[in-house]
Formats: C-alpha cells, sequence, structure tokens
DNA sequence: TATCTGATCTTTACGATGTAAAGATCACGG
DNA sequence: CCGTGATCTTTACATCGTAAAGATCAGATA
C-alpha cells in the first residue's frame, strides 16, 4: 500500500557525458550503459525476480521496469504488451521446466525409476517455482505464435510423448497417432498437470489430511502412478 | 474500446417519489424498486451474464455494476470486495455443477456408464460454461473461508470421493482413507480436471489433429478411461 | 404524526495499471 | 559533421479496485 509510484533512478545526468572514461565501452558491465545496452534480457531477470518476490498478481508492467530501474514504458519498447512480456517469460520458464526434466531423466538408472522420475520432475518443478508454472498454464493472456514460446512448449510436450513412447516401447512418429497412443498421452499430460494444479491451488489438503501422519504429496503421486496406466489395451 | 464509462441509468429523480402508487410494494417486481430491493441476487445474475458475454478478462466490479444499472460502488456493499463477488459467484458454480454431475448420474443405468458418464458431464459442464469453471479452478482470487463456497466446493469433492467409493465397491469414510483410496481419488479427480484445463486452453489439440479425421475430445476422453483406474491394487 | 436510525445506494476521490504518442538520447554510417 | 534509426523517458488517458462521505428510503420509536 501506499507505494506512490516511487523509486526515480538518477542514471545519465543531463549534460554530462562528454568526460566520459573510453568511447568504446567494450566490456564496461558495470556503470550501467547510456542505453542500457541489454535491457531485455534485464527486463526477464528482472520479471523473474518479481515473480518470485511477488506473486503472480504483483508481475505487471510497471512493477518490472521499477525493479529493472527503468521507465514504466521501456518494456513496451521490448515486448509491445503484457503479454509479450508474459510469454516471453513463460518461454523462459518452459526451457528451465525441460531442462529439469532432462536432467531428472538421465540420474535415473532404470527404464522403471524413470517413468517414476519424470512425473515427479514435473510436481517439484511446479513447487519450487509456482509462480513460472502460473505464468505457464494459469495465464489466459499467452500469445502461442511466438516463435519462442512455441518452440519451447512444443519441446515440452515432445519430451512429454517421448516418454510415454518409450514406456510403451514404441516409437511415436511426429505425424499421426493411434487412439491408445493419444490416449495415453493426454492420460499422463493430464494427470501429473491436473494433480500439480490441485496441489498448488491447496485443493488437496483434504485429501493429504485424512492419509497417515506425515505422508507427503509426493509419495501419493507415487500411488498414484503405481497402478500402470502406459501399457496397451487387453485386446491388442 | 473508448467505452468512456457511460451508461447513466434514470433511476428515481430527486424528488420525486412522494407521488408512489403503493406504499407497499408488496409484489410489484415491475418498475426497480427504490432501493432495489434484491440488488445481491441482480448482481450475481449480472456476474454471470457479463462472464458469458465478455469472458474472465471482461469481469470487473464495474461491469457488473454497470450490467445491473446500479452505480459502479454498489457491489461492494453486498460482496465487500472482488474477492467476494467472485466467491459468491463460484459458489454458484458450483451448485450448478454439482446439479448437472448429479443429473448425469441419475440418467445412467448401469454402475459401469455412471463411471463413464461422470467423467463426461464434468468435461461437458467447462465445455459450456469455460467462465465458471475459470472462476471455479483458474482464478486465484478466491476466497474458501466463505461458508456458501466452502459448502458447494464441499460437495462437489464428496460427490467425487463417493463416486469413486462405489465404483470400488467400499464406502470411503469421511474420516481416515487409506493410500489406495486417496490415490484413486486423487488419480481420478487429477486427471479429469487437467483434461478439462488442458481441453480448455487449446493444448490438446497438437494430439486432436494427429488423429483419425473427426476424433471429438469426449472419445480421447473415453479412451483415457477404458483402461481402469479405480481397481485395489494386486496384492491387497 | 414527526423524527430518528440503520441499511442501501450514489458521488467523489485516489493510487495503480496498460497502452499510446511525443520528446530526448545515443551509436553509427553517410 | 550531420542525419537516422533504435532505444529509452515523459506525458497523457481510460480503466480498475477501493475507501469515504453524502443521499435516500423503510421501519421503529416517541
Amino acid at each position: 500500500m501506499a507505494k506512490t509510484e516511487t523509486a526515480r533512478r538518477p542514471r545519465a545526468s543531463k549534460k554530462t557525458s562528454s568526460a566520459s572514461a573510453s568511447p568504446r565501452p567494450a566490456s564496461a558491465k558495470t556503470e550501467t550503459p547510456y542505453h542500457h545496452g541489454a535491457l531485455r534480457e534485464a527486463l526477464l531477470q528482472a520479471a523473474e525476480r518479481v515473480l518470485e518476490r511477488d506473486g503472480l498478481a504483483g508481475l505487471t508492467l510497471r512493477a518490472v521496469a521499477r525493479e529493472a530501474g527503468v521507465s514504466h514504458a521501456a518494456p513496451t519498447h521490448h515486448f509491445g504488451d503484457l503479454t509479450g512480456l508474459l510469454s516471453e517469460l513463460a518461454a523462459v520458464g518452459f526451457r528451465q521446466f525441460n531442462a529439469a526434466m532432462a536432467a531428472a531423466c538421465e540420474t535415473a538408472p532404470t527404464p522403471l525409476a524413470r517413468s517414476l522420475a519424470r512425473p515427479k520432475a514435473y510436481v517439484a518443478y511446479a513447487q519450487a517455482h509456482p509462480g513460472m508454472y502460473g505464468i505457464m498454464f494459469r495465464t489466459e493472456r499467452l500469445d502461442y505464435s511466438r516463435p519462442s514460446l512455441n518452440e519451447a512448449a512444443e519441446a515440452s510436450f515432445a519430451g512429454l510423448a517421448n516418454a510415454v513412447g518409450t514406456m510403451r516401447q514404441e516409437q511415436i512418429s511426429g505425424d499421426a497417432l493411434t487412439l491408445s497412443q493419444a490416449a495415453a498421452i493426454a492420460r499422463a499430460w493430464s494427470m501429473v498437470h491436473g494433480f500439480t494444479m490441485l496441489l498448488l491451488d491447496g485443493r488437496l489438503e483434504d485429501i493429504m489430511g485424512r492419509l497417515p501422519e506425515g505422508t507427503t504429496p509426493e509419495r501419493l503421486l507415487e500411488a498414484m502412478l503405481m497402478t500402470p496406466m502406459g501399457g496397451k489395451p487387453p485386446g491388442s
């Protein structure tokens, strides 16, 4: 409350740039450059910081600009729109997410362990970065026509489809899908995504409270996944 | 755009209420009452209308007041807050939702048909009322300490737990849960909720496009549910 | 009957947000 | 040496949520 748009930034004063140190800044990353130089990246990092500090509701264009120490209209030039910023930030999130999933798969020795490690890493990422997950899956203001977001999100989906494919011991072609394959993918994705959403929204606390003392959400997820559901139907 | 806060409402003029029709309005619902009389209900209905017309982003306190033909500060008196209005509206949604689920269960003859009818009704409601579903499950501004919302949401959960219980042919006690029971409930809920979210967000279109021409989401959901996942684990 | 009282609704006001438009500032190439 | 275009800042505007004070009415009270 009462944050009446404070935080004046000094930056370069009116006409005091004639006696500069070197005409070519080279690697002079200290001292904010005159036009900042790498505002785009700085804004994305600032946005991530704001998101972790103040949550989804606190992530506004002006708050991000404030955090980065620039005027409130500066982000517009780089992202055009709030949708633009959110979309690019979501792309960053998807890349982090994909990296976490890949890392979790590599550390798992057996395929069976991997089939458990992936969902666990999924939920773990969402719990560690609830704001990011919210931007990726809760916000309606995402523009998937942006190449970076489209690419990152598609990579995420490809990883999932591939994991389901190896679990079923068959190759998932990038073209067509059988109903059984599609159902397996959608089932896995829906379940983990739904579980994560309900968990983050605190809607599973009712269930958790009725379980033996000290049962963790991870344990519940494990139990949910133990009845295998990636296999082909009986008559095939 | 350029909707510069129009829509003046006439209502009662300054001092022209002396020559009123009857001192006791009784059942005079025609002609807006002087203090409106039932603003609370009218606001909720207006909110539902705005939601269906303009979506989640268009559902603002002022828009609802405009739709109901009252001043923009009138809702505050009845709901206190935007969170208050959203919570009461979500409660309405949960009641509609519960009614739809109950109706779907009654029309199904066999228990097996019922186990399919419930999820289908779930998704069907969300598709028919995406705005409402968004308020119930996407918004972060919900106050579950409000009795009406808490009650409606809990009834929804109870219905789900009960359905899973009958599918497993056992009684779900309102007190404690075994891990197997909890897993079955969480699995069913997560899967349907996650599927609905992904479907509403258009994230399943990639999968749907790779399926045989004309395959509907309902068909995919059916396939997802066909590999039964409510049974007790083998060693029990 | 006349007045008081509390609930309901309206006005007014303030800080915050997204976005558009115009002005300033800088690197770079003619 | 001077434009030129990209980058950033200022200024402005419509809208939003919320608070606070004023108007309006029904019903109780004297």
